[in-house]
DNA sequence: AGCAACTATTTTGTATTATAATTTCACTTG
DNA sequence: CAAGTGAAATTATAATACAAAATAGTTGCT
């Protein structure tokens, strides 16, 4: 049996990582001229034709910039286009501070409450059923796996009923970045499944329509996964 | 007096520009296929070389998706990069719905209010500094150019002092988009500063760090500005 | 000496061509 | 009819040449 093919054939791509990581890991710092194209392509061994590729996907994300004779080189952090799945997921994986932890939490603070009462007020009755067969396979997990996909499914489904899909493509790139911490919001294996009481709740406010009931249940349950997050995180994230 | 070299030089930004809009205006639909590269480089007279640089880019913000002997298609909408100040922008010159401009605005009353309270909590007093700059820039403005510059600029320092990079490149891409329908949040040119009071709230529970009263204060900020903004939408976008 | 105009140089931008790899699809053969 | 086999189409990569822009240096003029 064979494992896989995994031609990779996508050398541009390795190379938007490669560069990628390079510079939001902080080796290659802001203001630094990248060597010019011919060189770094033979350092790289891609034509330079790869390498271009690359260097104009980053320069998308705002990572570099170029410019002829002065070359290409890497932008202020302020500039980055922070909310990209790839800078976002690079920096997570690079620079896990517990202080960026803490703002990808914020973030998701902010956004759960107004999805759920966004959703109590637009929801349809087929996103409505989509959710409770969500909360329903929660309630079924019998083991931590089965918990964490259906949990993350409960999520995504109000967030799809929210109907602003600026608000879910936020939430997915959020809840993707937070899963390179921790694959699970659940505190351990013998009581995973603390928070189905408090999902609940959620659920039958966005079912009776009642934004603001919905909206308070949320914080609820998010200010609790916060107190799990910060027991799991504490420690890796000062070591 | 020349009016500008304006050489543009960046083909390749010219053509993603182009098919972007192609794409996100709805006349590339998706699931269908783009000509071929050879083809397609002849019909927009640039290389093959710049098409394909600019495939990489839309490739990146998820509105493309290419494969050999396949060709280059036309991702669902469900896979664009929503959160891109491109694809964003596309959206909004090309298809300004009145329900869009809904989104964008719930987008803003999330985030505003929750920036004010983490202002309020971690602002430093070089941030504080600037902000009060920026207010006392809208009380001196006697003009409607003059106000709306440094309404901005009183947003974007509020939003800066949550000390959250997340949050703040949110802001920028939805305020950007914001400012494709309308230059400015005021009502007229007569009463521009209305909303001059509510600011000054949201700065002072900003420098007594009172994180609650604060986002209160934003709260009733954005949803009168939100009314003035359903007045001037309303008409262009149902037309 | 100082300033301006020109020139040379360096680097990215664009174009062209050739070849490789991949995937689909038709076809063949057992 | 099934499984494999090969041809064709398309993107992926490479290599090369030249164009344009921006910087630095150089020259010449006052």
């Amino acid at each position: 049996m064979v494992v896989k093919p995994i031609t990779v054939y996508n050398l541009h791509k390795q190379v938007v990582h490669e560069l990628g990581r390079l510079i939001v890991g902080g080796e290659l710092k802001p203001g630094e001229n990248l060597p010019r194209e011919e060189l770094l392509a033979e350092q790289m061994s891609v034509s330079r034709s790869a390498l271009r590729e690359a260097i104009k996907v980053l320069s998308a994300k705002g990572l570099i910039e170029s410019r002829q004779k002065t070359g290409t080189r890497v932008r202020d952090a302020i500039y980055w286009n922070q909310l990209d799945a790839d800078v976002l997921g690079w920096r997570c994986a690079l620079m896990p501070t517990e202080s960026f932890v803490e703002k990808l939490v914020e973030m998701r603070e902010i956004i759960e409450p107004a999805a759920a009462a966004a959703a109590a007020r637009r929801r349809t009755s087929a996103q409505l059923a989509a959710l409770k067969e969500a909360y329903e396979a929660m309630a079924a997990a019998t083991d931590l796996d089965a918990w964490a996909v259906a949990d993350l499914s409960f999520h995504e489904h109000l967030l799809r009923a929210a109907n602003n899909e600026l608000m879910s493509s936020l939430f997915s790139v959020i809840e993707t970045a937070l899963g390179t911490y921790f694959r699970l919001s659940a505190r351990n294996a013998s009581n995973f499944n603390v928070a189905l009481p408090q999902h609940l709740k959620v659920y039958e406010a966005v079912q009776r329509k009642q934004p603001e009931v919905a909206r308070q249940a949320m914080v609820n349950l998010v200010h609790d996964s916060r107190k799990n997050i910060r027991r799991r995180a504490g420690k890796p994230a000062r070591s």
